[in-house]
RNA sequence: GGGCGCGUGGCGGAAUUGGUAUACGCGUACGUCUCAGAAGCGUAUGGAGCAAUCCAUGAGAGUUCAAAUCUCUCCGCGCCCACCA
């Protein structure tokens, strides 16, 4: 007799056996990459609370699929870590000046210990903490890589502070104006705040979704999140003044009824007009009222509209309608271009504002039935059927065409200009608080006030006085660069040595903080003036450089479209070669851009330059050459333009957060940091001068932005990862996480790794192939479970009551995983029994036949219809059938993540299994892997007594095989008009006509058809017949 | 206001995607074991009816031999977004 069942003891023996035998470490097998796994799960936070019934939910999810996909042969790589920086632990810190770290590493023993009593198949060897500096010194690298690609910039804006966290934060942390952590409403405040440019990325995160296998909802909540919209900004001339007035709009086809202008009070026309308006005073009197307005409020739906006239007229131009310039507060001034144009017809908010103010409504699309009536009524403003009305050229155009049409027409007209816009804003990356990454720069006043130099080599025939080198030089030195643009002597038969002869001397002038720009040909011999160079230098920028090789057809189509140049030398300056080891590290940054409709674009990229390098296309300057001033270039340049902050170099990484004596966040705004000043001060790494530590912190966000990809190889101290494991491990294959991060942490880490991607240093742009979602558990109450309810389940507490595998088993048991569900510990004591009436099949296993007929008919266990069949082997063969049904099921069920009806299929093969006398040892292994990544401990303990000898987590997972799974006996059931009202009993091959005879013969079914004749006959195979009368 | 989703026994939920509605579990009732209780085990369990049958998937209509599933109109609930031009 086996013993009872008892789940700590075993539970106990197997977690320490895994541990013993690094059942779960795994080792890349770079022979076999395509049978890699890589299951992931978000880290949770370490909180003194310990793990909450939340965490288990999705952690048990991918376990079993981890589980599962180790018993078909993959090398799975499921890692858990911990996202330990934090504002709770800071809270905490403040409170009783215990140091967070210390606090932190209390904690996360605490959520080891609970992990590993639920006996999680991670990979622990693998552990990561993002507070941990051996971590975050790559946060801080990978901060340093945005800087350095001016994707990190300070900016002076106002943001949202929470008073009672006295902190900044991000748009997306602000819940209706309120803080997402503590609630309270968000103030409006200046700060100097880092900021990374994730809206640069806001086309590649949008197109990456069509690559990604994301469930549904979170691919819609990312688009609405970047919020896409492609519109025209329109200039209008302005009666009588000179500063004309431009408006963003998606909907240039209704241009034609545009009857006013709305003006943001706080948006840039009119702080650059107010002293100008004719009725200023009345405008400055609004503007102060707005002011005491919060966001919120200014926000609030179906509020009466107010406004006020400014005393100008924007003209129409299309009608020459004199359209009112007035000031309202329902335009945001950081929305589109902070103005607006006004067509009450076709736009709610725009009526209401005419009605209030005794505006003209023009009807420019029709309604339904065609009704082209003035409107009257707000129920109209939206009634559009897709014609255009009152519009003439647009007349009778559906709403998309004339879009079309009147946007080339505005554009061809010199009026506006296409504009895409995004509802995306940059990302707020600083802090002002202790526990979090240091921002790894410093502040020099030094390096800030030296004036920077710029060399300018233009290409083959360029000069001093050609393209746009004339005016970029103008432009840099209004903003206080020094530059220099030789002509090369040989500039119309170009002779690599001579220019790199005249080019030297000038270079060597040039330091950390100075610019090389190299067009075309001079692309070429900047990088060769760098191999030869001892200094290093700042910046880098190839502009449409000359790095692809020039093949002799290609320079046979360059003859033909300039034939009047002397080409003769230009092939051996061209295709000289590079060492870019040499040029490499001589520069800080470099960067190189490209014209979309330049031949040389196609043959140059990531693979020519070194990695780090930034690449950028934009469209409409073929070669450079055309256009006198390219205002993308001026950017591009600026980006160079010393702001005193100064990078750390990577040797002094990691930054390490010094000890302060209090952790609170000063009144200022700043961080604890700040009164560190023997921290504070120090010296500038470039100069050597004088300088400030940045006190910032980075936000929690960071360190979980790439937490995956340091993972597949966490104990490295050269790289963050090497690029080995990173191509063998990523991407991701399947990613669960809850609903809530969906906007957040989702985006952020795509925007990170498809960084990353760009500067050469992981393999692959998307980090998530697939993303699935788990529903929250609510209390028992049906509420959010939170300490103040006081409707917390306590982990702890359930896996004492009913052992870990009841628990595992019971999370996913109690419902859809995608959806909310309730808790209920009585449905623990369910799953319980189940896993005991497990445990209690050990007794009926036999190898030998099993009972006699006699004794199975007499308990009522043997259907008399198979008398004939021995009893053994029609018993045997429908729990084979049942198995096999299971074992399809359970399989599906788990890719699918239908968890809760996988194990509802187990317990009904269980009560089969239950009722039989006796038991195959096979059948019942079979059962033990099925159930093993539910309940593995279970599993393991009846495995090492019933297996094949070989590891549980490692056996193969049993296949599925359709002849066995077949029933021996079937019922049809047989419908007469849709309504049931007999069955039959029948072998399942049975044939159509067979099956319908066999209907038509039955007794209850004469009785029904009371002598009709049958119209209609309906047979779905194995399920029913359908007689239609 | 816009978008997404949901509504099935006393409760959590199933339903091969148009094919026997209520699988599996909880709870409940009765029986069995026990000095007794708990835990087991067994049987029953959507409603009405002695029964044959009839009625039931938020309400109402439609398509179909057949609808929880598809279509339309309501009602109720949840989440996300929102004077976004």
């Amino acid at each position: 007799m086996p013993k009872k069942y008892d789940p700590h003891k075993i539970e106990k023996k197997w977690q320490k056996f895994w541990e013993d035998q690094k059942t779960f470490e795994v080792t890349e097998d770079f022979k076999h990459a395509e049978k890699k796994f890589y299951s992931l799960i978000e880290f949770p936070y370490p909180s003194a609370e310990g793990l909450h019934v939340g965490h288990p939910r999705p952690f048990t999810a991918m376990d079993i699929v981890s589980r599962k996909r180790r018993m078909e042969g993959y090398n799975v790589l499921y890692p858990i870590g911990f996202d330990a920086f934090g504002l709770p632990t800071e809270n905490f810190a403040i409170k009783t000046g215990r140091p967070p770290a210390e606090v932190t590493a209390k904690n996360i023993a605490n959520f080891t210990r609970q992990l590993k009593a639920l006996g999680y198949s991670f990979d622990w060897s693998r552990q990561v903490n993002t507070s941990d500096p051996a971590y975050y010194k790559w946060t801080q690298q990978m901060f340093l890589q945005f800087f350095k690609h001016g994707l990190a910039y300070k900016k002076n804006l106002p943001i949202n502070w929470c008073p009672k966290d006295k902190t900044g934060l991000a748009n997306e942390e602000v819940i209706n104006g309120c803080c997402e952590r503590c609630g309270t409403p968000v103030e409006q405040r200046d700060k100097d705040q880092w900021m990374l440019a994730i809206t640069k990325y806001a086309d590649k995160l949008l197109e990456g979704l069509k690559t990604v296998d994301y469930i549904t909802p979170a691919r819609v909540q990312q688009e609405n999140w970047i919020g896409r919209s492609e519109g025209i900004n329109i200039t209008y001339e302005v009666e009588g003044s000179g500063a004309p007035v431009t408006v963003f709009t998606t909907r240039p086809d209704t241009n034609f009824g545009a009857t006013f202008i709305a003006l943001a009070p706080d948006g840039k026309f009119v702080i650059e007009n107010l002293e100008k308006f004719p009725e200023r005073v009345k405008v400055e009197k609004y503007i102060a009222e707005t002011k005491k307005k919060t966001d919120m409020e200014r926000a609030q739906a179906g509020k009466k509209k107010t406004g006020v006239f400014t005393g100008w007229y924007a003209i129409n131009q299309l009608t020459g309608f004199k359209m009112p310039m007035y000031v309202s507060d329902f335009v945001l001034g950081n929305v589109g271009t902070g103005a607006l144009v006004g067509v009450p017809g076709h736009d709610l908010r725009n009526f209401e504002f005419a009605i209030e103010m005794g505006l003209e409504i023009i009807r420019v699309v029709v309604g339904p039935d065609g009704d082209a009536s003035p409107i009257t009524k707000p129920e109209q403003v939206q009634e559009e059927t897709g014609a255009m009305v009152n519009s003439e050229f647009l007349n009778g155009l559906p709403i998309m065409e004339a879009k079309n049409k009147i946007m080339d027409y505005i554009e061809a007209k010199g009026w506006g200009k296409r504009q895409v816009n995004y509802k995306l804003r940059d990302w707020v990356f600083s802090r002002q608080h202790y526990w979090g990454e240091p921002i790894p720069l410093v502040y020099c006043e030094n390096c800030k006030n030296k004036k920077q130099k710029v060399l300018i080599i233009h290409g083959f025939t360029g000069r001093a006085d050609k393209n746009w080198l004339p005016w970029v030089k103008k432009e840099l030195e209004l903003r206080g660069f020094e530059v220099m643009t030789p002509t090369m002597t040989t500039t119309d038969r170009p002779i690599l040595e001579k220019w790199l002869e005249e080019l030297l001397p000038l270079a060597k002038q040039l330091g950390e903080d100075d610019v090389i720009v190299g067009h075309s040909l001079g692309g070429k011999a900047a990088l060769h003036l760098l191999e030869k160079l001892k200094n290093k230098i700042g910046y880098l920028y190839l502009v449409a450089p000359a790095l692809a090789t020039l093949t002799d057809e290609d320079l046979e189509i360059k003859k033909k479209k300039k034939p009047e140049r002397d080409y003769s030398t230009v092939q051996s300056f061209w295709n000289a070669p590079l060492d870019w080891q040499k040029i490499k590290n001589k520069v800080f940054s470099g960067n190189a851009i490209f014209s979309n409709d330049d031949p040389s674009v196609h043959s140059v990229g990531h693979d020519v330059l070194p990695e780090g390098w930034q690449v950028q296309t934009v469209s409409g300057y073929e070669h450079f050459t055309v256009e006198p001033e390219i205002p993308v270039l001026l950017d591009l340049f600026l980006q160079s333009k010393h702001t005193g902050w100064v990078p750390l170099p990577e040797s002094e990484l990691p930054l390490e957060l010094p000890a302060v004596a209090k952790y609170q966040p000063t009144d200022t705004g700043e961080s604890p940091l700040a009164t560190m000043t023997s921290w504070v001060n120090t010296t500038c790494p470039r100069c050597g001068g004088e300088a400030r530590r940045e006190t910032d912190t980075m936000p929690n966000w960071a360190g979980s932005s790439w937490y995956f990809l340091r993972y597949t190889d966490p104990n490295n101290d050269k790289e963050f990862a090497s690029p080995e494991k990173l191509r063998y491990w990523t991407p991701v294959d399947w990613y669960n996480g809850g609903m809530e991060h969906t906007v957040l942490h989702l985006l952020y880490s795509r925007f990170w790794n498809q960084f990353l991607f760009d500067i050469g240093v992981v393999p692959t742009s998307e980090p998530y192939k697939k993303r699935t979602s788990h529903g929250m558990i609510l209390g028992p109450d049906g509420e959010k479970m939170s300490k103040s309810r006081g409707n917390v389940i306590n982990p702890d507490e359930m896996i004492e009551k009913f052992g870990a595998d009841a628990f595992r088993c019971y999370i996913m048991f109690m419902g859809p995983f995608d959806q909310a569900v309730m808790w209920d510990t009585n449905g623990l004591v369910g799953v319980r029994r189940f896993l005991e009436k497990v445990w209690g099949l050990q007794e009926k296993i036999g190898e030998s036949s099993p009972p006699a007929l006699s004794i199975a008919m007499e308990r009522g266990l043997a259907p008399p219809s198979l008398a004939k069949e021995g009893w053994g082997e029609v018993s045997q063969r429908q729990t084979l059938s049942i198995l096999h049904q299971t074992i399809k099921k359970v399989s599906e069920d788990i890719e699918a993540m239908r968890f809760n009806t996988a194990i509802a299929k187990l317990m009904e093969l269980v009560n089969e299994m239950t009722k039989q006398i006796s038991l195959l040892p096979t059948h019942y292994s079979t059962l033990i892997q099925l159930l093993s990544p539910f309940a593995p401990h279970l599993a393991e303990e009846l495995w090492s007594k019933f297996g094949d000898g070989t590891p549980l987590a490692y056996s193969a997972w049993p296949q599925f095989d359709p002849e066995l799974a077949k029933e021996s006996i079937i019922t049809i059931v047989i419908q007469i008009n849709g309504k049931v009202r007999d069955e039959l009993t029948v072998a399942p091959d049975i044939s159509e006509d067979e099956i319908k005879k066999l209907a038509l013969e039955s007794e209850k079914i004469h009785k029904w058809l009371e002598g009709k004749t049958p119209k209609k006959i309906i047979y779905v195979k194995g399920r029913l017949v359908s007689v239609v009368v």
